[in-house]
DNA sequence: AGTACTAAGTGGTTGAACCAGTGAATGATC
DNA sequence: GATCATTCACTGGTTCAACCACTTAGTACT
């Protein structure tokens, strides 16, 4: 039984233009989430009903309602059977996926951009470092060699920034499997995903790529060596470096365009420059636009 | 089509014993997902249809999309329109709460239950000495107050280890507000869940509790004094020793009940003890089973 | 004042139907 | 025989209207 209409033509040239609509959940659900993110909607405040919500924003409850499921599993929402449903303090309740979610939803001019980004480097520090002290202790001659391979493939891709930080998370992948621990694999998987949802922030973070292949053979090397308090600390400290240079380079220019040359600030100190995450986000919209 | 009679008096008694019903969807979700993560549904297979699945399992097509729209958020499943949906293979995809999911659907007695929350154990080590590190870098003295004022509350829970760890958490909730980094407190939310998720395990890990409450009178300390490196090492040190002791006692008995008093071995060789986690689970059940 | 009941509103579930992609079998074409 | 476009029986995605089940607040009763 045919159920659409052959092709006939008149219409293909019309449809041309909105080829973005994806599914009509996905977008209601990142509406909602970015309104949650933003703070528009407010910790502890009470979503419309259902029926009310479904019908602002043009679509069917049963479609909102598989939103608001995607939105609860991430931590956003809370419902209750017969009462209503409320939205979650996502600093409570969100887990570290929500990190990449915010980070993806704001704009390198947006001012919170920057400590956002500032907080995830520290965490892939920690895991990085970590993972390859563990590596260290725990290696097999296997999984060196999947390693190495996993190193010339990188070397590959110094041209394109994307592909060049999924080489890397293919080679942090290979090292967190040698480092014998569930938890981090699940960890990293947190940071695969950035570059599908976050391809803007990998080609920031990744545009001198090229300077750092040198890092892996160290990498390397100290992962055989088997030293993991050696290692970790080494990690940090190559790490932090990077990471300084960055944020020098991408920090919101309090003093104007200077400071091209200090490279060798102690990463300490500049990590210490940003902090001071306010506590809560701006709530002034009493979030009453009814769009349709 | 009424689907149960109203409650007419001759059913009610009859009808005490499972209360435990709480959503479909619920129920529906957690036993895909505990197929899944038991391996019986192997990743990259392809699940049956919806309308064949939902049939199978007696609820409504739209109630099993909701549970799969749930087990897509956890990184569990994917589907594409048209083609179908597969298992996804957690590992690679999920994140971190998929980590607890994973502990809570085992028992102590199953051979791996001890590998995760080794694993467990060594990310939360990783976690905190970096949380208190940090707070030893940013804290203000407003946050010195708030984690003094969590650990007063902490030491009237030593009796009911749910408490107490709920209590832990609070204390290391105030922690992690002073290290000023978002990520780390959203990794934190996914720890506040196994509480609720997985109270056997908690009743496990602080069947101890009143020993180590001297050790939050160390961290206040060490977070005052402010010397991040130290603070790290520190920390790292006492939980090292702590979770070793543990895993003494909760080891699998390779070698019958002995070794009790062997108390100063080196953390990073009992980490080693529990490696290698099997590639391909089991997958025998063809999970066909049409419960109703 | 306190209790029990009622009713309105909420989320939860269902059935049937239809919309919209996918991919392999089909068949014409070269 | 190989290649290509077409077809069509699948898959998941969305909608509709209705009902079930729970919560809450208000009301009437004691």
């Amino acid at each position: 039984m045919p159920r659409r209409a052959p092709v006939d033509s008149a219409q293909t040239l019309a449809a041309i233009g909105p080829i973005a609509r994806s599914s009509v959940v996905d977008a209601v659900a990142d509406r909602l989430r970015g309104e949650i993110l933003a703070g528009r909607l407010a910790a502890g405040e009470r979503l419309p009903s259902e029926r009310e919500l479904s019908m602002a924003l043009g679509v069917n409850r049963l479609t909102l309602r598989a939103s608001l499921a995607r939105l609860e599993a991430l931590g956003l929402i809370s419902t209750r059977h017969g009462a209503g449903t409320i939205v979650a303090s996502w600093r409570e309740r969100a887990g570290l996926d929500t990190l990449a979610t915010l980070v993806g939803s704001l704009t390198p001019a947006d001012p919170t951009w920057f400590e956002l980004v500032t907080s995830t480097l520290e965490i892939r520090r920690i895991l990085a470092s970590e993972a390859i002290a563990l590596a260290a202790a725990r290696h097999t001659p296997a999984d060196l060699v999947g390693i190495t391979a996993c190193q010339q493939v990188l070397k590959d891709h110094v041209q394109d920034p994307i592909a060049y930080a999924r080489a890397d998370l293919a080679f942090m992948r290979s090292v967190v499997r040698a480092a014998r621990n569930v938890g981090l694999e699940l960890l990293l998987n947190t940071f695969v995903r950035f570059p599908d949802e976050n391809p803007r922030l990998i080609a920031a973070l990744y545009d001198r790529c090229e300077q750092s292949v040198a890092i892996y053979d160290l990498v390397i090397g100290i992962i055989a060596a088997g030293d993991a308090d050696a290692a970790r600390l080494m990690v940090r400290r190559a790490l932090e470096e990077m990471d300084a240079q960055w944020m020098l380079r991408w920090a919101p220019d309090r003093s104007s365009a200077h400071d091209a040359a200090p490279r060798k600030r102690p990463a300490k100190k500049s990590a210490r420059t940003v902090r001071g995450i306010p506590k809560s986000p701006s709530r002034q919209n009493p979030s009453k636009e009814s769009r349709r």
